[in-house]
DNA sequence: CACATTTACTTGTAAAATGCAAGTAATTAT
DNA sequence: ATAATTACTTGCATTTTACAAGTAAATGTG
């Protein structure tokens, strides 16, 4: 994976350079919503991710800061895959994509509570995932 | 371009199937936040799109239902772009990204009042935006 | 009205990213 | 000691993107 040039110097582009591939912010979905943490949770997406694409991607994002690896507390086979600060800012990108789904297409029944609670309480969802995610990463590592 | 198959029933990723590549949400942000409307100025763009894949997206775009073909005021060499109230409502994405990307990384001098303004007052900004992009969407086509 | 220019594309081909199937090395469980 | 798990890698086919050039309709210019 080299270093990508800069296609330009507007933040919507250099954003788009770390996170704006076909798999990067469904990995960051997995990982926030969905509470994944290793590379096996992470390779059984519903959208089915190969698994040199799901290494690709993981190293891209680690390089672009956005998730870190740290010893599993369970075993050394494993791998802890946590999102950084930088990772955890993406929430609210990540909500008003839900948003504006749910405005524009059909949300499958099982989404919808989660999509309800981002509508009904945009900041609270977010201060609420965060705190949680935080949460999580404490117990996993102490 | 044929009908792609969703990969799963997730709000972000098939919201990502109409708007996840390389380069949709900069075209939406030249629509959206530099005033293009035409193919020409689209293809102007910093990121120097090449003007197949402009071609592509724009059409995939439309067909997505997040920008529309119009006939341009001024001649019929001429295409009118906009976007719809789909395309739109991306706006708060888009300025999500923006604020990520001011948190994160460097913002270049000439886009750092534009982020300021979206960082200072995010729901002003945003209803501003609109306001703006539909009284010159009226005064096109008026 | 002839002719150059503008505008919105298309076409051909090279390069890069993604997808698929299989394999490997270091743990860990039995 | 052996089998299973876990996190990857490797090789190759397919798809997407990039670059350079070309085309057709509409418009501007002398």
């Amino acid at each position: 994976m080299k270093t990508q040039k800069k296609r330009s110097d507007c933040p919507v582009s250099f954003s788009l350079e770390a996170f704006g591939d076909k798999w990067s912010l469904l990995i960051v979905r997995d990982l926030m919503l969905h509470k994944k943490c290793t590379y096996g949770e992470l390779a059984k997406s519903d959208e089915k991710i190969a698994t040199n694409i799901l290494a690709a991607r993981l190293l891209s994002l680690e390089e672009n800061g956005i998730i870190q690896k740290l010893e599993h507390p369970d075993s050394k086979a494993k791998v802890l895959y946590q999102l950084t600060q930088k990772g955890i800012d993406l929430i609210p990108i990540i909500v008003e994509i839900n948003l504006w789904a749910e405005k524009y297409m059909e949300i499958p029944e099982k989404r919808k509570e989660l999509v309800s609670q981002m509508n009904a309480d945009k900041e609270g969802f977010i201060r609420n995932s965060i705190n949680e995610l935080k949460a999580a990463h404490i117990e996993k590592t102490k």
